[in-house]
Order: structure tokens, then C-alpha cells, then sequence
DNA sequence: CAGATAGGAATGA
DNA sequence: TCATTCCTATCTG
């Protein structure tokens, strides 16, 4: 296959992002750690790049929640929106935060096997 | 180069 | 368990 993420420039961290996002099953969220594993970068920079990108139309921000279960940070219309909408989609919410069971790690689904080696 | 940020992990109490 | 602190990667000035 063609690149490896291994091998990919630091520059296309944000086009992996993308792609990522675009694989998420309806009903199903990820986290940005998983995130940031499967692209090879920290959590930070992941939410960086969303939040600056903005391609809200193919970029599900709703999908990504904190590695906790919490919503996270930014959410288009208000805390309560952001909820309602994984709820549509078929997370269940346990308190205030997503069902774990509900959360994929993107980076195992990938096969990126624990952390880079650094 | 310095500062700020849509998080994460570790440590201390 | 909760609060505090440090860290990493990308963006803007």
C-alpha cells in the first residue's frame, strides 16, 4: 500500500486527521489520544488542527470526545448540542459522559500496536 | 522565537 | 477521587 503512517511527512498529520475522522462508524466516538496514536502526534496538536481547519462538513467534530468519556472542549452551539448529537447518531451517555463501549481507539483499529517507539 | 491551545498522563494530597 | 503540574505537537503573532 501506498505510505505508511510511519513513514508520512509531519505535514499530512492533518489529512490523516481527515481520513480518520471519515472512517468513524455512525453510533461509535474516538478519543483524540487515540487519534494523535494513530497519526503519531500528541492530543494537543489534534485539536489544533481541527479546531483551525475547519471543514465542518466532513470533519464530525461530535465524534471525538476527551479519552475520559467527556465531550472535550469546543462544541458548535453549545455543550448540550454536542451531546444530543452522538445521541442521535446511537452513543449512550452514562452521567455526563459517552459509554465507554461507545469509544473506538482508532489507532488499534489501524493496528498501530501501543505507542510509537521513541 | 514566544505565547496560546478543542488533551493526556503523572504526581501529590 | 480530586487538584495540581508537566508534557507534546501545531497555530498565530
Amino acid at each position: 500500500m501506498g505510505r505508511a503512517i510511519e513513514e508520512r511527512d509531519p505535514l499530512d498529520a492533518r489529512q490523516i486527521l481527515y481520513t480518520l475522522l471519515m472512517l468513524i462508524p455512525v453510533g461509535r466516538v474516538t478519543t483524540y489520544a487515540s487519534l494523535a496514536r494513530a497519526i503519531g502526534t500528541s492530543p494537543r496538536a489534534v485539536g489544533r488542527l481541527l479546531a483551525m481547519n475547519d471543514n465542518p462538513v466532513i470533519i464530525p467534530c461530535h465524534r471525538v470526545v476527551k479519552s475520559d468519556g467527556s465531550l472535550g472542549g469546543y462544541t458548535p452551539g453549545g455543550p448540550m448540542i454536542k451531546r444530543r448529537i452522538l445521541e442521535l447518531e446511537g452513543v449512550r451517555f452514562r452521567g455526563g459522559k459517552v459509554d465507554p463501549e461507545c469509544i473506538i481507539d482508532i489507532a488499534s483499529v489501524l493496528g498501530v500496536s501501543g505507542k510509537r517507539s521513541k
